[in-house]
DNA sequence: ATTCTTACA
DNA sequence: TGTAAGGA
């Protein structure tokens, strides 16, 4: 694989870091992706996502956890177990995960 | 105006 | 899961 990085894919990694530092509430997620409000918060109880503030009394959202829940959705609707979809979760966000921190440490060189 | 928790015609 | 109540 090709690791040198051109100037679009400079442009691409400033989308990327722009994206990680969005932060929206509740509302915006439920708009956003089309589930309801109700279905975050009890996803939320049972541990499926970790909102980004846990010091703050509302839960405050990032482009990863707008991803998972999008996903969650999907694999739900697929007729998987909320548990099944948990561990597919966990899978697919630890991948997101390192793919965020390359695209992050790259921006900074 | 928006979110939070709790509870159930 | 939807939704209404009641407080923050």
């Amino acid at each position: 694989m090709e690791d040198k990085i051109d100037k679009s894919d400079i442009d691409i990694l400033m989308d990327v870091e722009f994206l990680v530092s969005v932060i929206v509430a509740i509302g915006e997620v439920a708009n956003i992706t089309g589930v309801p409000q109700r279905k975050i918060r009890y996803w939320d109880e049972k541990g499926l996502i970790e909102p980004v503030d846990t010091t703050s009394t509302t839960r405050q959202y990032d482009y990863l956890n707008i991803k998972k829940i999008v996903l969650i959705k999907d694999l739900l609707d697929e007729g998987y177990t909320l548990d099944t979809t948990a561990k597919k979760l966990n899978e697919r966000c630890q991948k997101m995960a390192e793919v965020f921190k390359r695209a992050a440490a790259l921006t900074k060189k």
